[in-house]
DNA sequence: GATGAATGAGCGTTCATTCAT
DNA sequence: TATGAATGAACGCTCATTCAT
């Protein structure tokens, strides 16, 4: 039996704690608010440590978008119909709302930075990108199977939805407290409804 | 005819100059990104005229906020509508699609910045509330007049409609070449159609 | 009869505010800590005119010195004995007393400053040893009327007066609550009779 | 044997590079012509290292001053008589002497800006203080065993003294040229034994 | 490999002084 | 002559990063 050496288990380790800090920071104080000196003491490691680690500063960021996107990956994976039509696009929708939930960090810093680090651009869009061909093949499955009935404008429908979604997740992670920006609960509940009647109309 | 005294008009055209360089620095670099050394050299005036025209980086971005809160409120009052359905809404969008294009910078650095300083938040905000009264009055009107039959979820459907355009705005300005965001025109083409003719069902 | 021109007459008198507001200032806050602004308000003109009155910060400080030369030396004059031992020597003691507490500013700023400026120094300098002459010429009016009697230690006895006019001057001025400095009236009544009665056994 | 691990060492010996480097220069050119910059170049590190080190320029002075209050204490003990009277006395001034002109920098540093940095009034206070108490104790020890007989006017005597010798560094240290200020020698010579002669009458 | 000391570039800001009207 | 706008040098300080042990 193999024992994995414990300095490279740590490695890892060490390496989570400075990229989890420097994500809360970042979301917090934006990237050139989050000093090293900070992150080290989030993390609870030595400043140059950071440097040994990652090349830099940037580094941690660009290994934090590489997390990122695995995890957009393994969300995708995540998603199976069960041809209840209002279930299946509302759990769609939820998938989503949960990983921004989860991410909250990195998609508010995708958000501020992405015209300095353009990964962080196209780490935002595929998870639209996602999420549009998600639904579409949600919805192509819901017409196929006679739950729903063909439509005109199905991608333009989608489209909206995305579109909506990421307000509503932009909002309510940008400006918390805010009149327009309703819970996601309640969004789902009031939404998904009148977006399928629309749909069966 | 009086004519404006010189100095008074050039104090006016450096605080401009500042403004602007200000705003279109942070737009591309952010609030830290950039420099009183930077905003000098872009509006050609020396570094210190700026500490003697604002009392600091942030009575820049203080100035900035508080123009841009004047221009929202100026653009309220432009719009008059005609009874002619598509084309009201039409113009109530594309009013804010221009406003947003013509103050792409500070939307951008209210986006990014709002953590940081909570009146660009609420300046956003004012920004989607004064879009949603708008077409709510709109609508009304145009039930009123039996252009629009009476809907049930006419404020649901507006807040969505404003949502939308917030995301095409977004990310319009975010990720110009994204593929999910289409122009500005086929997006008031494509969507006002589909949307009004939602509403008339 | 001579009317004098006002303009010439305003200029004196703006000088005098300007030197007076920077008097006071430099007492508090030091040559350095007193900015030209600071002293442009304090004697309400505009901050340009400082430099058109006076050659700029230093020339104010000269223009200061060369006042105090003149009020030393109209100090000097104002002296005359009676002959009553005690009373005469509490006048001359109490005339530098009262001068440096009329000209505290510029004495707190001699003290502080004249490693920059020598000048200070000199008329600091020139302070107390008009003061020692003023105290030898005294005393030896009064031994040759026979009010005293012949001292073998007149010279130092008078220099360690005038070192303790000093200390007291220096310490009421810099530290005006401490427990080592008496008032100024308490320090001639125990002193001056003490000081009298060593010189009379 | 314990060896002293050379970074704990280094330190110190930055520190106080830094300190004296400070002290230097600030007691030539006051605390706010003394630069960082001016400080870094002069104690040969690079200038953030003082940063490092120390809060900011305030803390410099800060530890400068607790160096010294330590010092005061130090000197405080280091005094015993003997019963020669004239010797006691000589070895307790000239204990203040050598203690002000080893510590020179921050006495003037002290008495110029005391108003800017209150504990810095207090320490020359303390000084003063201090010097009293070991005098009046040295004096009751010799009026007790017999070598110098009771005084009205002991605490006064006292305080002159104290005040004079305080004037007689102030001047040194300000003016070291000025013909009014004599050795700390001849000082002592001339003085003590007339200081002591009054005592005796 | 890990630490903590050092570094130099750059930051926002203030200042005394000059310029232009 | 008087004003107020402009200037450039310098300031205290912070930062990401490198060096030395």
């Amino acid at each position: 039996m193999v024992s994995i050496g414990s300095s490279m288990m740590d490695n890892h380790v060490v390496d989570q704690k400075i990229m989890d800090a420097f994500a809360n920071l970042a979301g917090s104080y934006g990237y050139k608010g989050t000093t090293t000196r900070k992150i080290a003491q989030q993390a609870g490691v030595n400043e140059s440590t950071i440097f040994r680690h990652f090349s830099g500063k940037q580094g941690i960021l660009k290994a934090l978008i590489e997390r990122y996107q695995d995890e957009i990956n393994k969300a995708e994976l995540s998603f199976h119909t069960t041809g209840n039509v209002e279930m299946d696009i509302r759990h769609a929708i939820s998938i989503y709302q949960y990983f921004i939930e989860q991410h909250k960090s990195i998609f508010l810093i995708a958000l501020r930075e992405s015209s300095q680090f353009p990964e962080l651009g196209q780490a935002i869009q595929r998870l639209l990108l996602i999420q549009k061909e998600m639904l579409l093949k949600l919805f192509r499955n819901l017409i196929e199977q006679g739950h729903l009935s063909a439509q005109n404008n199905l991608e333009m429908e989608i489209s909206n939805l995305v579109l909506m979604n990421f307000s509503q997740a932009v909002l309510k992670l940008a400006y918390p407290n805010t009149s327009i920006v309703i819970s996601d609960q309640d969004y789902l509940d009031k939404n998904i409804q009148n977006f399928v009647s629309n749909l069966k109309k």
